[in-house]
Parts: structure tokens; sequence; C-alpha cells
DNA sequence: TAGATTGTTAATCGATTAACAATC
DNA sequence: TAGATTGTTAATCGATTAACAATC
């Protein structure tokens, strides 16, 4: 596993790769060329190359690549084999969702446990996992595997929990509050911006309800 | 507003400063200079001035920005004054989960029906919008304006309902099914991929686990 | 006016694409 | 072997940063 400096931009493309390659394990298939990997992908022959490189050589020339032993690796990059364990902390809406949503599983994160402060959602079954309380949320730490805290809390409380997460020795926060969680400690954060994406999503819409009323 | 072609790293940047630009105002700070931004947002003054003369000059030589205008000004390049309607489609917990999220409101998008067609759904009352079932969706769309179709429905289910609603005319798709959707269409598509996202921080996460061992 | 900060051009840096020798 | 396709270097393209004249 080389590690010459990988930018983001070929990072972020890693886990489509993984995607990718696993439809086409489901389909049977068993090697694919990065041409064609390029035209189910919509992205150039040459990136696919140039990004698998950034790792190693995976394929083997006048072949292409197995597909199996390429999604195996991805996996390997993206630390699959280490069967992250995860907290959702806020047993809201959002943190119902995430408890439910068995991709995550399928992609090697189990939940493990789930909090909330409200002294009337402690206790509720959410996926097989009956709701904790925020109080027992040291001691559950202390005594269990947890290496990624899921924050599905209301803004307000988000920084706070945060910090407390982060100075329990937790290693990742995968973050859905509408705000850029910065942390000082050597905790890796993914900030979830679903209102960015809708936004975007109102960008593109409007620019194109304003090329339209040009051409007219 | 200009129309010089714009690119999707600036669009994407701009939800992120229409963000900061609403907390500097409920902070009530109502001028900005681009160095002062560029320190709390964690990027560079010039790519703050770049970005934002795509658009058009919203500063002032010698001031800088004035945060009520610019954050209007950025809403309208987002499209805001659209005040664009969403129907969701899967009254499943993520659908739950968007329905209840009260930040889409705060950014004009309302959502304005929700559909299922599970008929031990259909009736529910969700964020006060009784659900309703799959087969009313066309006789909805006829009669109400629906610009949005937010998919929250189970994967083999998707692309299917994605042809169905751009048939009836709807002009963005912002979907929550971990594949990417494409379609012939004039229909803008933006896909929320939440594994991705965890996946991206399990890849951080692993490097540092690696780097740590190595230096041991 | 003097000081500050923008808008914008030019320089740099990084990412993507093209090309091709290596090799299966 | 001949054909195919990789791995990798070089060329191109685009995005970011630096610099500064314009101007409030």
């Amino acid at each position: 596993m080389d590690d010459k400096k990988v930018s983001m931009a070929v990072v972020k493309r890693l886990p489509r790769y993984y995607r990718y390659l696993t439809d086409l394990l489901k389909l049977e298939v068993n090697r694919i060329s990065s041409k064609e990997l390029s035209e189910k992908m919509g992205i150039t022959a040459s990136q696919i190359r140039q990004d698998l490189n950034c790792f190693g050589g995976f394929g083997q020339q006048g072949y292409g690549y197995n597909v199996e032993i390429l999604q195996r690796e991805i996996g390997k990059i993206l630390g699959m084999q280490n069967k992250f364990k995860a907290i959702i902390i806020g047993a809201g809406n959002m943190g119902n969702a995430i408890a439910n949503y068995s991709l995550f599983a399928e992609r090697g994160y189990s939940i493990v446990a789930i909090f909330d402060n409200n002294t009337e959602k402690v206790g509720k079954i959410i996926n097989n996992l009956a709701v904790l309380d925020m109080n027992e949320l040291e001691n559950y730490i202390k005594n269990n595997r947890v290496d990624i805290a899921i924050l599905t809390v209301p803004f307000q409380y988000t920084s706070q929990i945060a910090e407390r997460v982060a100075s329990l020795g937790i290693k990742g926060i995968w973050n859905f509050s509408p705000m850029d969680l910065r942390l000082s400690h050597e905790v890796k954060i993914e900030n979830v911006h679903l209102s960015d994406s809708l936004m975007v999503l109102g960008y593109r819409m409007n620019k194109k309800i304003e090329e339209d009323k040009a051409s007219l």
C-alpha cells in the first residue's frame, strides 16, 4: 500500500469504484478493462488507471482487472477490514434513518449503540438496539469498542457532544449538523451537508429556468 | 447575473458561503472583508473574491462586503426565490427524517406531499402531511405545483420511479438511493451518497491507523 | 487625503487527459 | 506470436493563489 500523497479528489472517487465493482460482482462479471468501466461510470479510462495506480498495480496488461480482486483491494484501501464500530448520538428521525440503513452493515460498519438525552426515548428499541441514556455514554465507551460517533443531534448541542466523544478517545465523527465541525484533536471528521446538496440542485434548476427564459 | 461558465467547484462552495453569511447575520455582523471571512472558513481570501466575481461585484473597495446584501445575492444565485416545492416519495425512515428537517424550509424549500405504496403507511401523518398512495401521484402532480421529487425509496424501485416523475414534468430529483441516477430527460439530478461519505471517513481513519503503526 | 480592500490579471499549482512503451 | 490493455510519463487543462492597480 503506497504512501505517496493521494489527493482528496482521488479518495472521494474510491467509494464510487467500490460501488460499481460490487454491482459487477453481483452480475457475475469477473473481468473488466479500464475502458469498459470508464463507459459505465462516465469518466475516462485514463483517470481510472491513474487513480488505481496511486495504490498499486491491480491490473494485468492485455487482460484488464479482475473484478473480485480489485473490489477487495479498494475495500482494504477504504479500511473496511477494520470493521469499524459506530454509535449514534441522537435518536431523532435522522438517527432512526441511519440506524435502519442496511447498506452501512454491508460495507462493514456496525451500529453498536444509540444514545439520546430525552428520557422518553431512552429504552425505545431501534433496529434491535435499546436507546441508552446519554449519561451512560462514558461508561459504554469505556467498556466497549467504539470507533465512530454519528452525530444526529440538534445544531446547538453538536460542538459540545463532539468535544465529549473526542475526549473519550473516539477516532472518527460523522456529523449531520449543518456546521463545519472542527476539532483540535486527532479525530477525523466528515461533515454531511444535506441542505448544501439540495441547494446545488436548486442552483442547477434555477440556471435551467433562466436559460429557458433567455432562449425565448 | 453573469453567464460565463461557472465551474462546479465554485457552485459547490456557494451553499457554504450562504451558511457562513447567515450565521454572521444572526450575530448581527453587517460588514465583512474577504480576509476575515477566509479566516472563518479556512479558505483563501483570493478564492472568495474569485468565486464571488463569477457572479458580479458584490463588494466595495476599501470596505468589504455587506453581509446582508451578499447573503441575499448568493441566495438568488442558488435560486431560493423560486421557493421550490418538493414531494417525498418513500415514507420510510429516511423520508421521515427529510420531512421533519426544518432547515430545508429555512432555505426556502417546502415539502408539499409525501407518497408511499405501502397501504399501511398511507394516511399516516408525517409533519402535518398525510401520506398519500402512490397511485395518486399523477393526479397530485397534475393539480399542484411540484418542482422536486425527493426519492427515499428502496434501491430496486428508484430508476423506475425516477422515470415516472420525470415523465410527469418534474424539474429536479434529489436521490437518496446508492446509485448514480441518470436520465435522458432534462431533469436535474443530485445523488446523495451517504455511504460514500462514511467510507471516506473510514479511509481517513484507516490511514491514521496505518501511519500510527508505521511510526512505532 | 491616506488606508483599506476589492476586482482582476498573471503566475502557480494540481488534476485530468493523452500517448505510448512495457508486457501479459 | 499478435492483440489487448495496463502502468506511467508527458502534455494539457482547469482551479487556486498571488499580486497589484483601481477605487471607495
